[in-house]
RNA sequence: GGAGAAUUGGCCGAGUGGCUUAAGGCGCACGCUUGGAAAGCGUGUAUACCUCAAAAGGGUAUCGAGGGUUCGAAUCCCUCAUUCUCCGCCA
């Protein structure tokens, strides 16, 4: 969410900025609807006020009047604050019903671009911030896809999946259950010696929570919801992890914070179809290793260069073909400044497939979180926050299945051999 | 799930309708004192918003949250949340 002050002082870089991005007129009608609010905000706020003020001082007055047996003063007296206050009460009506209005209007406004980001409506438009310079991997003929894979060493049973819960609800086992608990681990250990500290959240949260990072009001339908005790599942560790900080207000000598998580992310994909689902490119749940840092403003950006070195790092390690992508303005999330996007080579399908999404949020989620630091002015400001996938984990099993496939097996990348006790899937 | 008790500022803690501008203490900051420190003394020490060209100043709201009663609420009433104790259930 954005801060009115923002919009009053930088009105129209902000339009500018929002070329880039697929905002409608009304959107951009938005910004002066909002600001023209807070301007009726203020001044029924300005003679709410007086008349408060009126109220108290006139009812300390009647309390004097009853010390001293002045009945019939206190009487009138009473009837002015009457008065009074059924004025009070309409403009307080008033300004609950504009700072919705308000509430409203900011829920629509998207992050602004950062000067990175290319214009551009779609996937297309996406630049290629750095390439897989190597030639890209070549199977034999009759190499087959991760599904098929899956099912020939038993390490994923999807029917079983389908049986126990639905399509998109992978059941991993033997093999390939310790895979994914091999990659996990492996995950956390380079988060971990990158500094960051492991948490293990609750997989459910509030609505205010959902709220706080932003899935709610705008991705509604993407998430499971409990709603006999109004809970939602976690669309990513993301928003538990983020909302340790929500309200809360640290000192400019806490940062940098960096966390770690580990969660099972459940995601309704509504609407979602076509061979883009099929094996694990799509699935309602997997598995991630998100990292989060929260920074102060001087330094977000270059906390986000040391979150994409530490993306890449891993990837190397895993010997897998990956090239970045700068997001460009119609791809960029909503509550993001500036997104990469990291694609691994799925050889088998001949496809790049988004295993991680790393953005500069700079203050638009901590506004809506109210996560702010005193700064050495003594004042308090907005927290830069920022997160990355370090990975996940389905798409990485299925290039790691594809790419890796020999006549003999599955051969297991070098640094993944200790976690997984085996050296080939055969 | 049931019963009881509690929730006040950075922390402890007083406060049962106007004398609260939330006492007092601790902590913190600055000053005085000192050879230096401690002690002592003094001053200051929440947040958000409105007003003001700015600063100073003034105003409003906030005593777990939200409603209500009242001219006036930390204080009375209602709903909810959290914590503690006991009971039930449970890995």
């Amino acid at each position: 969410m954005l801060q009115i002050s923002r919009l009053r002082t930088q009105k129209e870089a902000i339009i500018d900025a929002y070329k880039k991005r697929n905002v409608t007129e009304a959107q951009i009608a938005e910004i002066s609807n909002v600001i023209k609010l807070d301007d009726e905000r203020k001044a029924v706020q300005t003679e709410n006020d007086a008349l408060l003020a009126k109220v108290n001082s006139i009812s300390k007055e009647i309390g004097d009047f009853f010390k001293n047996g002045e009945k019939e003063k206190a009487a009138s007296a009473k009837e002015e604050v009457a008065k009074v206050k059924e004025r009070s009460k309409v403009l307080e009506t008033q300004m609950k019903d504009i700072q919705d209005r308000i509430f409203e209007g900011l829920l629509t406004l998207p992050n602004v671009p950062h000067n990175l980001v290319p214009a551009g409506n779609t996937e297309e438009d996406n630049e290629v911030y750095k390439a897989w310079g190597k030639e890209l991997p070549k199977l034999a003929d009759d190499a087959k896809p991760h599904w098929e894979l899956a099912e020939k060493y038993t390490l994923i049973d999807f029917k079983l999946g389908v049986k126990i819960t639905g399509a998109g609800f992978p059941l991993y086992r033997g093999r390939g259950a310790k895979l994914e608990r091999a990659l996990i681990n492996f995950f956390l250990d380079e988060a971990g010696k990158a500094g960051y500290e492991e948490i293990m959240p609750p997989l459910l949260v509030n609505e205010d929570s959902a709220r706080g990072t932003g899935q709610l009001p705008d991705k509604e339908g993407q998430m499971y919801h409990a709603t006999v005790d109004d809970l939602y599942l976690i669309p990513t560790a993301e928003v538990p992890v983020t909302n340790m900080y929500r309200d809360v207000i640290l000192n400019a000598s806490d940062f940098p914070i960096k966390l770690t998580a580990y969660t099972p992310c459940f995601r309704r994909e509504a609407g979602s179809y076509g061979s883009d689902v099929k094996g694990l490119n799509r699935v309602h749940q997997f598995n991630k290793v998100e990292v989060v840092q929260l920074q102060h403003p001087d330094k977000s950006y270059e906390t986000f260069d040391e979150m994409l070195l530490h993306v890449e790092g891993i990837l190397q390690k895993l010997e897998l073909p990956y090239r970045i992508l700068r997001l460009c303005g119609g791809d960029l999330g909503f509550a993001s400044s500036l997104t990469y996007d990291f694609e691994v080579y799925s050889a088998a399908q001949k496809k790049w497939l988004e295993v991680s999404s790393v953005s500069n949020f700079e203050t638009f989620q901590s506004n809506r979180l109210k996560l702010r630091y005193k700064g050495e002015d003594g004042k308090k400001h907005l927290a830069h926050s920022l997160n990355g996938s370090a990975l996940a984990l389905a798409r990485i099993v299925a290039a790691l299945l594809e790419n890796n496939q020999t006549s003999d097996g599955i051969t297991i990348p070098e640094v993944l051999r200790k976690y997984t006790g085996f050296d080939i899937i055969d």
